[in-house]
DNA sequence: CTTAGCACTCTCGGCAAGAGAGTGCTAATA
DNA sequence: TATTAGCACTCTCTTGCCGAGAGTGCTAAG
């Protein structure tokens, strides 16, 4: 693959970005106008041939410019982009972003979700950040009418879940608080598998709650990830690729069915590459409904412990010099949130100037 | 208005359900032959002509066929479907799919959402149920690294809300939840104002809580809503009429700003309907972004106390007979969910039967 | 190896012609 | 008086065609 002269690796460049840029096929003629050759149309016209024939550039037909294929922009990645910086003034705007919504923890996924859909100028993707391990912290039994209680179980980590309970008959919530005090004594800190060990109590009040705790915690560790966020779904729509065909429709489609969505992130569990940050360009053969989509992708959090999705979707014909390094920049700050935020087991204290 | 004549309503609401199924102008000839009316084409023509003049239909151009205004769609809705009832196969399915699901209250909104989608075969808006006024339930503090707080804020009716707190300097998990074991007795049941109202005491870090706690409360109780969930917008973008034209778009992106969302649904508070279905058609004038498309919103849960919105959002050539009953069948059921969970203060115990 | 020149191919916008659909009007009819 | 058959008229949509424009590939010369 790396058999291009150092000309061509310029021009392979120039075609792509100018592509990423109008929309339009590129011509010889375009590139030495607009980039100030020292080299006639024909030159470029022969290397472009070559190009094509490499398979890194198409032509729509005969006489058009030249698109650059899946190839051409999976080259244009990995050689030139990759290793891009994200320019300073944007890593301050969005860590400045982030200080502001420091306190409210239920801000920051939208939060990321928006700013990666509006500096990537795609549509985002971020899933909250999910433990594959969850420790019982805290129950909360609060009575309602009837004979229905309202359960809320917080796990170490902050995750929280809520489900509602129907009784045999009604109980006050003075007895519900005492089971919820007793249960909180007995499981705190402990696992599923610890808690399902314990020596079952008296009380059915209370192996009913223990049960549903436990059906709770295993059905969020079963889960792959956590919620969901999207944002930014109008500016993929808003791309000219889009405005017409009905690809847009299948794109959109993929976004609003979650199994589809879920299996596309669980690609980047097994799938990592160098720092991170994985691109998948037209659907690289698996997904149908990507098939003029790319897609970027990367994993925050701590590995094993807790961990997370984001990334960034968009027309093939995206700008990935900009929205590489900012998922790039994302995940290192998401990770730093979680980790900061991470409930440790009787940590030692570590200050962290602000 | 009501100065129709029979026959013009039966061809009024002819053409509608026509238009609505076909998405093609309607002329007389289609009416007659699919219809299998008594009536020749000419007939038609100038009971057509007639409904033109007063306003209910256009002509995209001179020689096609008929399209309902916007004043066309109203009458349709107000005199024609607006008292349509769901059946009952579909009261059923949606029932037994909330029944399934009736332990995870995280589910209901989603699910909600998720069978208006369905059922109206366009795009659904549901906002959680929230309350005007908030009562403190519950404060949980868990230690994280360094001198990071997080706080668990349970209010009554179940809303929970999730602070990061940073203190002055590291604090150990025991007198964290010393203290938010004596916030919990102080504030349990309390309004904001009440809160506020405690005389301050000793301890620096109760009242750190204290403060960031009042802020969350007043800051849910601010809110004009719960959370918005969003579904099926797939629907709407495989529709015609946003297939091509830039109109797609627009829509969406009512969607995505949460504050123009927002707006829109404070509609239905001030301005309820009989049988509480409110219909917008074509944005009344006030929505720029509507221009083509049409809302049927309701509000459900127990006036004063806690509420939401829901509704479905589509082309202005929206199926309103399958529309407005799923609607107002979803706003019941969801009412009666609420009712039901809703934390009362010490009310008497109430039999229900499942 | 580079470049000027040229023939070739393909798209796209405009234009005209014909088909099709639907209307409005008029005059005849029950 | 209400309905209907008939007909001329209008407008859109498709098709085919033409020419302009853009871009290429090839060849031959520098």
């Amino acid at each position: 693959m790396n058999d291009l002269t150092e000309r061509q690796r310029i021009l392979l460049t120039l075609v792509v970005r100018e592509y990423i840029e109008t929309a339009q096929p590129v011509g010889s003629k375009t590139i030495v106008e607009h980039f100030k050759l020292d080299l006639s149309s024909a030159t470029i016209r022969n290397e472009m041939a070559a190009l094509t024939e490499m398979g890194y550039l198409r032509q729509p037909h005969t006489s058009a410019g030249r698109v650059p294929t899946e190839e051409g922009y999976r080259y244009f990645v990995t050689h030139v982009v990759y290793q891009a910086d994200l320019p300073g003034s944007a890593r301050d705007t969005i860590s400045h972003q982030f200080y502001q919504a420091r306190q409210d923890v239920e801000q920051w996924m939208p939060l990321a979700a928006s700013i990666l859909a509006h500096h990537s100028r795609a549509a985002s993707i971020v899933t909250a950040p999910h433990s594959e391990r969850s420790y019982y912290k805290h129950v909360e039994l609060i009575a309602t009418q009837g004979r229905q209680v309202l359960m809320v179980l917080v796990m170490t980590g902050g995750e929280v879940s809520q489900q509602i309970l129907t009784l045999a008959e009604p109980v006050r919530q003075d007895r519900l608080s005492a089971a919820a005090d007793r249960l909180n004594q007995i499981c705190l800190g402990k696992t599923t598998e610890e808690i399902a060990a314990l020596p079952p109590g008296p009380d059915t009040l209370e192996k009913d709650i223990l049960t549903l705790v436990l059906q709770d915690m295993s059905s969020s560790e079963q889960r792959v990830s956590g919620e969901i966020y999207l944002d930014g779904l109008t500016n993929v729509l808003s791309e000219p690729e889009f405005l017409e065909s009905g690809d847009a429709r299948r794109a959109v489609h993929l976004f609003e069915e979650r199994s589809l969505l879920q299996d596309l992130l669980a690609r980047t569990t097994n799938n990592a590459t160098v720092g991170g940050v994985q691109v998948l360009i037209g659907g690289e053969g698996k997904w149908e409904d990507l098939k003029q989509c790319s897609v970027v992708l990367a994993r925050y959090g701590i590995p094993g412990l807790v961990t997370g999705t984001l990334g960034v979707f968009g027309p093939m014909r995206m700008p990935y010099g900009r929205t590489i390094p900012t998922v790039r920049f994302m995940a290192d700050l998401l990770s730093g949130l979680v980790s900061e935020t991470m409930v440790g087991e009787e940590n030692e204290q570590q200050e962290n100037t602000p």
